[in-house]
RNA sequence: GGGCCGUUAGCUUAGUUGGUAGAGCAGGGGACUCUUAAUCCCAAGGUCGAAGGUUCGAAUCCUUCACGGCCCA
């Protein structure tokens, strides 16, 4: 029947065989219950010894993840999400038909099996079958069972490949779980509320970024997706929700690398009452939380040991960049850009540090070329440019700095946090600020929001306010080395 | 955006100074009632990422492009 063409052909092999199952009876049932699962049996069972029969009848399920016939015993290795046991599968006790088809079922297939709990002589605990059913064809191969699926490119493409084979890949996601729901347990235990608001915003704003357009056809008008909660949940803290809270995607139109994904996940979180030096505690503290909730306080990350234990070190930006360029950004002689540059190129750093238009952000050029990529410990860098911070208040030691702070670790900025702005004036000429940068060419400068300042207006109170790369925290905490291992379908080409 | 590296069967891969692609697993046929990367026998499976170019001859050398990774911006 087969043509020659057809052999080496998996995919027209197995619809021959699925069309075979078909006449046979039910290829896609829709359940297999009661059903026990695999995992807890080796627990259950770790008394059995070698060669020893239990009289417990279990009912399991899973996919096929490896199949060796021996004749007329046949060893079937099944898979569910907590765990793998093999089948042993008899000639004498299901009989030629069962038997044989149970020698026909492919890698990839999903079974359901009835039998008692053994161990085999050699060892292994199994699942003597007395009757079994196919749950689910499939109908192409599995990736290779030794090596498994490392291709990089197929794991992102193929995800449910790489979950499928790779254990670890698995892992990282469910650390990934726990380490959200002990975030959300840590803020709610604090009394924080946890909100949505829109992701779909008219004006986006929060941060600074370039944003991703879309367009409402019934309201005829553009909207954005949001690249930050920031102004919505500020709103809230107007409108007295004293804590509050959200986590959820934001979206930046700029490039991916191994810490950008145009999607990504923060948490914000405002609390009214409190500075930025209450909420770095808090980091600290959350840090850990989260930390505990999948292994130690020690982790390693791109080859370095890093220790999460509070309190983390505190430094202003003034402090970091001196000890590490000698040239203090607070000095009388370092405050324009033209006496900043100036500096730079008297040490010798012109090559490594871009020009920038303005003051503050020729300070954060200088700051992320020579600290940023030292910061390996956990470290909270304080005391930001004005420019660059247009929602956070001003320290009243020097205007031209904010009460702010960011947490790096591994030289990756985790978190962004201020004592929030609150005076609707200042609030303004910030606004201003950002729209003459934004006149100048800067594309990321911030829009003015009128409705937020109305709603500042009404009085807004003292707030401490945090940002924090949930995806970032991920990789720190599982050892991930790039975002794309930490999100289930990072972007790519097509 | 720049530099470097990679792309060969479904998966994991070998491929010499350029001489016409080899294996393991998976899949097919057969043997086997304690295997677990099972084993043994047989047969099959390839537009060598794409398109050009050099050459008698290209997986191999050159150019461009696509996708991915790492580093830099």
């Amino acid at each position: 029947m087969d043509e020659q063409g057809e052999h080496g052909d998996v995919f027209a092999e197995r619809r021959d065989k699925l069309a075979t199952w078909r006449a046979a009876g039910d290829a896609y049932p829709t359940e297999y219950q009661p059903r026990d699962e695999i995992g807890p049996l080796h627990g259950a069972y770790e008394s059995l010894e070698a060669g020893q029969d239990s009289t417990d009848v279990h009912r399991i399920a899973g996919r096929v993840m490896a199949r060796r016939g021996h004749g007329k015993l046949t060893f079937v290795v099944l898979k569910d999400f907590s765990g793998e046991v093999q089948l042993f599968a008899q000639l004498d006790v299901l009989g030629q038909e069962r038997y044989a088809a149970i020698e026909d079922v492919d890698l990839g297939d999903f079974v359901g099996a009835e039998g008692t709990v053994m161990r085999t002589r050699r060892g292994e605990l199994s699942l003597r079958v007395t009757s079994w059913q196919l749950l689910a064809k499939s109908l192409r191969p599995m990736p290779e069972k030794f090596h498994g699926l490392t291709d990089v490119e197929t794991r992102y493409r193929r995800r449910y490949l790489d979950l499928m084979v790779n254990d670890d890949s698995r892992e990282v996601f469910v650390k990934r779980a726990r380490i959200i729901r002990a975030i959300r347990e840590f803020l709610d235990g604090r009394g924080f509320v946890e909100v949505e608001t829109p992701v779909l915003q008219p004006l986006y704003g929060g941060a600074l970024a370039r944003p991703f357009v879309t367009h409402h056809n019934e309201l005829e008008r553009d909207l954005y997706l949001r690249i930050a909660t920031e102004l919505y949940l500020k709103r809230c803290i107007i409108g007295g929700i004293d804590r509050v809270y959200e986590m959820g995607k934001d979206f930046r139109n700029e490039g991916v690398s191994f810490k950008h994904n145009p999607e990504f996940t923060m948490l914000e979180t405002y609390e009214a009452y409190v500075d930025y030096n209450h909420v770095m505690t808090m980091v600290e503290e959350m840090s850990a939380a989260a930390a505990r909730s999948v292994g130690a306080l020690q982790v390693r990350f791109r080859d370095h040991d890093i220790d999460l234990t509070p309190p983390w070190p505190r430094l202003t930006m003034r402090k970091a960049i001196e000890q590490e360029t000698g040239i203090d950004i607070g000095a009388d002689d370092a405050r324009t850009v033209a006496d900043l540059q100036a500096a730079i190129k008297a040490k010798g750093l012109e090559g490594a540090v871009p020009l920038a238009p303005t003051w503050g952000a020729q300070v954060d050029e200088l700051f992320s070329a020579c600290v940023e990529p030292k910061l390996v410990q956990p470290v909270f860098i304080t005391e930001h440019p004005l420019e660059t911070s247009p929602f956070a208040k001003k320290t009243p030691h020097d205007p031209r700095f904010v009460e702010r702070f960011e947490g790096f670790i591994a030289g990756m900025e985790l978190s962004n946090a201020f004592s929030e702005l609150n005076d609707p004036e200042d609030q303004r000429e910030r606004f201003m600020q950002q729209m003459q940068d934004l006149a100048d060419g800067d594309e990321t400068a911030h829009r003015l929001d009128e409705d937020f300042l109305e709603a500042m207006e009404h009085g807004m109170p003292p707030t401490g306010g945090l940002g924090m790369g949930i995806d970032r925290l991920v990789m720190v905490l599982t050892g991930a080395p790039s975002i794309r291992d930490v999100v289930l379908f990072p972007a790519l080409r097509s």
